[in-house]
RNA sequence: GGGGAUGUGGCGGAAUUGGUAGACGCGCAUGACUUAGAAUCAUGUGCCGCAAGGCGUGUGGGUUCGAGUCCCACCAUCCCCACCA
């Protein structure tokens, strides 16, 4: 038996041999405890990318460790399958977008294969076929039903080179630029489809019932952006009512003027004859801006004044209004009362423009000798009011609340929650998407497709223009229908939603792709549900992850789910960079493409050497020596499992510490994987490798230790490097197959060390080491401690003040 | 400006969570095998020093018998958010 490790051989031979015997199909089986585990599904680029890999390969790890480990394990496969670059290829390449897409999947989905992962394609989903977004459109109708998707005109944000609106998480960086594209995103107004996702922003905020990062949680809460304080109405002088939301009440009475955004709708009203061309030069000056130097916050202030009043409603002073473009007509009511004494951008307008600054909190060792304010005090935890009439000398810390209830009662405003979360806006102007069910009639306004009618096909006959623009907006036989109510001529919604809508409810969708009654099998669900593990980047923490999750509360309203939380646990991995430790990206020519490493190393290599060379959160870069390591540890154990092993004789002790490293090496990759700490799991199985080696070199110790340290390394290797080690299994007589062997125990007892290393410190230093017996009293290590040589002569002739012993592993001894 | 993370040999990284710093791997050095190389094997490998010994986890302080780990201040790098009222 003198074959050679030939990897590509081995694994074509078990990949087709896995898809015969159906290895990976995934059903309902009760009489186990299930786990879905998942990996964010990639879009359909057209080429595997080491980054899918980096992501893939250890999820599938995880997913075959809780299989061996006796769980009923899902772990599906699909694609995101909707957007733009289909587009861009079509319009490029004059290839149709569907074909593109379907050819790239294809391509991948052989890519996919070679990575052997344990995917049971028969559940794949692929989010642009129409018996997909059938149900797509069907989510939309529902949420529609129940007044969560609505329609409005609004300022968004629109991509003029991809030629469509951005939800505000596709708008990126100081520059504003399109997330895809990277050109600057302007303000358009549009008629476009929203989903209220700021009704479940409290619900969002709670993470209470899951097992998530620590990181994505943190910037979920920020995203959402909860802020408390309360609405106070002010009232113009004609008595036009301008709400404003403040997280400082206890500051009304220094509001010395109100800012208006430039787009207030009030604007144009309260202007006197006197500012309005002041007032209109600023409005279309601020129009021109970008909104790159429009929110730089360093910028200095600008504005101008409308020459109308209002009356601050806690001490009826006159207070004039001023518009200026560092209120954002987005946040709150698109107003703020101004406080120049007790906000810094306040008083940095207050400064420039000459109006009143008033100080209404003071400031702890503040008196009046020391003069007008030099800069605004915010502080929430110290100083006390003044200049505030009935609550002078309230402490700032309790004069929020006091005056919430004091406002409340005189109705002059009432506590109030804020959230920088918005709407999600879902509309977009293109062609490669699952189109809005909605069409619009004269007579009877926006009327949802009948479900009988769905899925709203996307024509497939239809011309790309180099402009970008949907030709959906082209195509007559699209747009003219009749109206689902009345019957009358009318029009089609032509545009199509975000693909994050598609991908918001795609673990559902595995659960019965091709179930054509219902967006997935009720039954399937109560099994299932929810997903168990989810994996994937860090760079959807504050859209995809949110988006899931406020579908998956949605949903839980429409009766089809019963926790409102899509998967229990995440987990993120980190980032394969290049050699040079940067990005990888083509302009840098440090991409690394995995196919060309499964011709060379082979992909158990090449999944080894990417759980090995940093722990999965880290990431870190690529090295084309390093995988050397993984790869000569395959090699090896190619080698040890097929040894033929009659040892002359047994040295007892090298067959007790073989033994002890067996049991040793299980542990330790148990724990290991549990936590997702594969690298020092491939550590152990290495130190168990070496141990190997040097027994089978030594010929010295028993069948049976011999036999358990390698069968139990295979089986510990086996959820890394799938084929070696059934080949391995199989050439070695075990049975079919490795992967659905039970997970091995370890014995504690065959675990434990029977010496220890005595480390013996005098003043925190190291000064002995000891080999000794385990197990020994820490009087007996003690007594041993104090006898070592070293020690003494460290020690002098004083006796020792102090001696710390812990437990079984280190002396320490205080100088007297 | 706010929030989060990271900093350990020539390199990637370990460290049972306050108890031997540098596991494991790469690389390197020396030796073996070889006509030679590749591969493989053996030994060594934090730094300074012939040695005894000393110094060492971004920097400076502190707590402790003992600090990579805890506390305070600072420096550097990265990520997210950012005129959010």
């Amino acid at each position: 038996m003198s074959h050679e490790y030939n990897p590509n051989e081995v694994e074509k031979k078990w990949q087709d041999q896995w898809n015969e015997t159906q290895l990976y199909r995934q059903e309902i089986d009760k009489s186990k405890e299930k786990h879905y585990a998942m990996t964010m599904l990639p879009y359909p680029s057209g080429d595997l990318h080491i980054g899918h890999w980096y992501a893939m390969t250890p999820s599938d790890a995880r997913a075959r460790f809780m299989r061996m480990k006796g769980y009923n394990v899902l772990f599906p496969m699909g694609f995101d399958a909707f957007g733009l670059p289909a587009e861009n290829a079509a319009i490029k390449r004059n290839i149709h977008p569907m074909k593109w897409t379907f050819a790239n999947i294809e391509r991948m989905r052989g890519q996919l294969r070679s990575m052997g992962a344990m995917f049971d394609w028969e559940r794949e989903a692929v989010s642009a076929d129409p018996s997909y977004y059938k149900w797509t459109q069907w989510f939309f109708k529902q949420l529609f039903e129940m007044d969560l998707a609505y329609r409005k005109k609004a300022a968004v944000d629109y991509c003029p080179e991809c030629a469509t609106t951005l939800a505000r998480e596709q708008v990126w960086g100081l520059d504003r630029h399109c997330e895809r594209c990277g050109a600057p995103v302007i303000k358009k107004d549009l008629e476009q489809w929203f989903f209220k996702i700021t009704d479940y922003a409290e619900e969002l905020l709670d993470f209470s019932k899951i097992d998530w990062p620590e990181r994505v949680k943190v910037m979920q809460t920020n995203w959402i952006g909860r802020s408390t304080g309360a609405n106070v109405t002010f009232n113009t002088e004609d008595g036009d009512p301008i709400p404003v939301f403040t997280t400082r009440p206890d500051t009304l009475w220094g509001a010395t003027f109100m800012v208006l955004a430039p787009e207030h709708p009030l604007v144009n009203k309260i202007t006197t004859v006197g500012q309005k061309t002041a007032v209109s030069d600023y409005i279309s000056a601020t129009e021109k801006l970008t909104d790159i130097d429009r929110e730089t916050a360093d910028r200095e202030k600008t504005g101008v004044f409308t020459g109308a009043y209002a009356i601050n409603p806690v001490n009826n002073a006159k207070v004039p209004i001023w518009i200026a473009d560092y209120v954002l007509m987005g946040y709150g009511s698109g107003a703020i009362m101004a406080v120049p004494a007790h906000d810094e951008r306040d008083f940095a307008f207050a400064t420039k423009f000459g109006l009143d600054i008033v100080e209404v909190i003071r400031m702890p060792g503040r008196t009046d000798e020391d003069g007008p304010l030099t800069e605004a005090y915010s502080s929430k935890t110290e100083g006390t009011l003044v200049n505030s009439e009935q609550f002078n000398g309230t402490p700032v810390t309790e004069a929020i609340d006091k005056v919430i209830v004091w406002l409340e009662e005189k109705g002059a405003g009432t506590g109030a929650v804020n959230y920088r979360l918005r709407d999600w806006l879902i509309s977009r102007q293109r062609y490669w998407g699952a189109p809005i069910p909605i069409v619009y009639c004269d007579t009877c306004g926006a009327v949802p497709v009948p479900d009988d009618q769905l899925p709203v096909m996307l024509p497939e006959d239809v011309e790309f223009t180099p402009t970008g623009e949907s030709p959906l907006k082209l195509h007559e036989g699209f747009i003219n229908t009749d109206c689902p109510i009345c019957d009358e001529p009318a029009i089609r919604e032509t545009d199509t939603m975000d693909t994050f809508m598609c991908s918001s409810w795609y673990q559902y969708r595995y659960l019965s792709p091709n179930d054509d009654d219902q967006p997935f099998d009720p039954e399937e669900g109560a099994y299932w549900l929810p997903v168990d593990q989810y994996t994937g980047g860090i760079e959807h923490a504050t859209m995809h992850l949110i988006y899931t999750r406020f579908f998956t509360m949605a949903m839980r309203e429409m009766g089809l789910v019963k926790e409102g939380e899509p998967m229990r646990a995440l987990y993120n991995q980190g980032m394969v960079l290049g050699e040079d430790n940067e990005k990888m990206s083509k302009s840098r020519g440090n991409v690394v493409a995995p196919d060309n490493l499964v011709q060379e190393f082979g992909a158990d290599t090449v999944r080894t050497y990417l759980m090995f060379f940093s722990k999965w959160d880290q990431g870190g870069p690529w090295n084309y020596d390093g995988i050397k390591g993984p790869q000569r540890l395959l090699s090896d154990v190619w080698e040890l499992a097929h040894l033929v092993i009659e040892p002359d004789s047994v040295d007892e002790k090298a067959d007790r510490a073989l033994r002890r490293k067996t049991h040793q090496m299980i542990r330790k990759v148990t724990t290991d994987y549990e936590g997702f700490a594969f690298n020092t799991a491939i550590a152990a199985m290495m130190e168990m490798r070496n141990m190997l080696n040097d027994a089978a070199r030594k010929n010295n110790v028993s069948a049976e230790a011999w036999h358990e340290g390698v069968d139990n390394l295979l089986l510990c290797l086996a959820p890394i490097a799938p084929h070696i080690t059934e080949e391995c299994w199989s050439n070695r007589g075990r049975p079919y197959s490795i992967h659905t062997q039970d997970w091995p125990k370890w014995d504690e007892e065959t675990a434990k060390d029977d010496s220890i290393t005595l480390v013996v410190q005098v003043n925190g230093k190291v000064r002995d080491k000891i080999e000794t017996e385990a197990g020994q009293s820490d009087d007996a290590l003690q007594e041993l401690a104090l006898a070592s040589e070293n020690v003494q002569k460290h020690l002098g002739d004083n006796p020792p003040r102090k001696v710390i012993v812990v437990k079984g592993r280190l002396v320490n001894i205080v100088k007297g």
